[in-house]
DNA sequence: CTGTTAGCGCTTTCAC
DNA sequence: GTGAAAGCGCTAACAG
């Protein structure tokens, strides 16, 4: 139990001496470098198992010289949850460059699946490390596969491509989110009856249509009286998001509650607080508190400066959230400990499905 | 724009060069040590500046020679949130010898003033950062502020003493976290009528009443219809907790919503599972939903084993959360970074409040 | 297959 | 006040 704490900890020299060879030797083993008898491949390694022994990071690190390059593959348009991601990006450059490591942004339109992947080519050799959002498509896939053949070391970010042989995944489990949306708005919807709406981008998104698979499934199994209308198609357009639904709340005047699984979240707010005033205009004389009965429960994502809005004017109810900075630092952070050989936190890499209401927002 | 990226980042030898002085006068001011003419402090800085230089982190680390040690003060009982915190320290332990980093646990009685700041007082001299899950009281505040006179980094560890001079205070706002507490038992009640009940470990510990602070806030302004019960003291324990309720349950019979705000989790599951029973009996000739009806709403603190179940089995409705390893982590982190005088990433070490709820469960 | 050796960019004596 | 020089524990190039 008692560890001696003012011995020193050993060194590459020790275990070396300890095995009987050289430092050099030691390295090879430590790095599973050819070029060493298996015979003295075990000794070295009984040698290191023997003594827990840890390489000096910092010593490594300082040894190498070549800064390490990192790049990030990110939709080129104006998505603001991704500008956050980039803007945290930003603020560690002072964090990055006390390391020597180097973070470069890479635009590109994502959607294309042959230009994404011309792209994820193009940065075979020059980069350590790789963090894509990426589109899951065979192309895309091949792509990917192509940069871990060549060394380096991949990680998706927010969107995954589980078939590719990326080193790591950075994003939440999209079914799992859908589902705590689908909870959220059962649950709060109470005792009420009536229906429910979902607006999406494009259900062809692979993370819209797994929400929608997880809100499904919690509907049907646990809200079973609430009604779920079909899909609307947003296209993550304000306008489009905004019409569909008024259209909607014309034709049923009973929804009570809606999951807008994407952005175009300004688009549905206004959908739903002119729906709220109509309401009130139409129920003024009779009863005072359509506010309360007649309230749709709106749960979206993504905390941004929009839905931190809604949220505290009481519009919207709750946003399903995956914290852009833990993305950004775990993506680099993962990316760095697969270069280095390190093992991964797991436990500290894993993005959590938050839920943001108004008292906890961030 | 177009910096050149193939250069070589700038070194202590080059500043010293372009200042016309030796490494070590710029190993001085970079570290604000004494025994530089004003004048020549100024020149480096200038130069220091002028480069945007970032002295290699690896490079220093490697320099010191000497490990660096830290301490965790922690509570001596059986609190499972401790022991989480605790086990997630344990699993950084790679990480730490990895970069030549002690991480010692000091198990010591927290609830008691005199008996902790004794136990920080000990610790002076012999570690390079402390932690500490500090209870605010006078003396407490001047062990921790003799510590910082020392020179050592202290900061404080799920309980703040905001009026002592600790570096950092790496936990949650409980006031937000009785508040989201709040917002989550009146959303979750709906339409239903009747009266809340609180049960706290007491009301003398400062998050404890932080967190009731903020819970009847938001009743009082949000749901005025639900009448709030006193606060049962249950001293955190199962049996107390669970006593107290079942003789609450008795006497009012139009309990909707109930708040755990500390520990004893296990009572007041279990005092909620046998009202369940026992309302169930009493209706099940007459109506079949009497578990909808009367279901209470229950809210409390913490993802451990036994609220995990309980979420699972839809007794309890939504934990509120402060991420143990998280918790772990930015407080390693941020005892680091002051030990080594880098700036420490506010937004990574921000401990967030988290709702948990079945199928966001980490 | 294995060993020797010259640094990496700092920190820290010790001299001047 | 300031500078010169010896490492810290690795990596990588080169020599055998």
């Amino acid at each position: 139990m008692a560890e001696d704490a003012s011995t020193t900890a050993l060194t590459l020299k020790d275990i070396a001496r300890e095995a009987g060879v050289s430092l050099a030797t030691v390295d090879r083993v430590l790095h599973n470098r050819p070029g060493v008898r298996p015979d003295t491949v075990r000794r070295v390694k009984e040698a290191i198992a023997r003594n827990a022994f840890q390489p000096h990071v910092a010593a490594a690190e300082l040894a190498r010289g070549r800064a390490r390059r990192f790049a990030f593959v990110m939709p080129s348009g104006p998505n603001p949850f991704m500008q956050q991601i980039e803007a945290y990006l930003g603020e560690m450059s002072g964090w990055l460059s006390a390391r020597r490591l180097s973070v470069e942004i890479v635009a590109t339109d994502v959607f294309d699946p042959s230009v994404l992947a011309a792209s994820l080519e193009s940065l075979s050799g020059d980069y350590d490390g790789v963090a894509v959002v990426a589109l899951d498509h065979p192309s895309v896939r091949a792509a990917i596969n192509d940069l871990v053949e060549a060394g380096t070391k991949v990680v998706t970010l927010v969107s995954d491509v589980p078939s590719s042989r990326r080193h790591h995944y950075v994003g939440i489990d999209n079914i799992a989110a859908g589902r705590t949306a689908g909870a959220l708005v059962g649950r709060l919807i109470g005792q009420r009856s009536g229906k429910v709406a979902i607006v999406a981008g494009s259900q062809a998104l692979r993370d819209h249509a797994e929400r929608i698979f997880g809100f499904n499934q919690v509907m049907a199994s646990e809200f079973p009286d609430l009604g779920v209308l079909p899909v609307l198609e947003g296209r993550d357009e304000d306008n489009r998001s905004e019409q569909l639904l008024a259209r909607l709340f014309g034709r049923h005047a009973d929804i009570v509650g809606l999951y807008n699984v994407g952005a175009g979240t300004q688009g549905v707010g206004k959908a739903l607080t002119d729906k709220a005033l109509t309401d009130k205009a139409l129920t003024d004389k009779v009863s005072s508190d359509a506010g309360r009965e007649k309230r749709v429960v709106f749960v979206g994502h993504d905390v941004t400066a929009l839905t931190r809005r809604l949220l505290l004017q009481g519009v919207m109810d709750a946003a399903i959230s995956q914290n852009p900075g833990h993305e950004a630092r775990a993506a680099v952070r993962v990316l760095l400990a697969l270069a280095r050989g390190e093992p991964i936190l797991r436990e500290q890499e894993k993005i959590r499905i938050d839920i943001v209401m108004r008292d906890n927002l961030p």
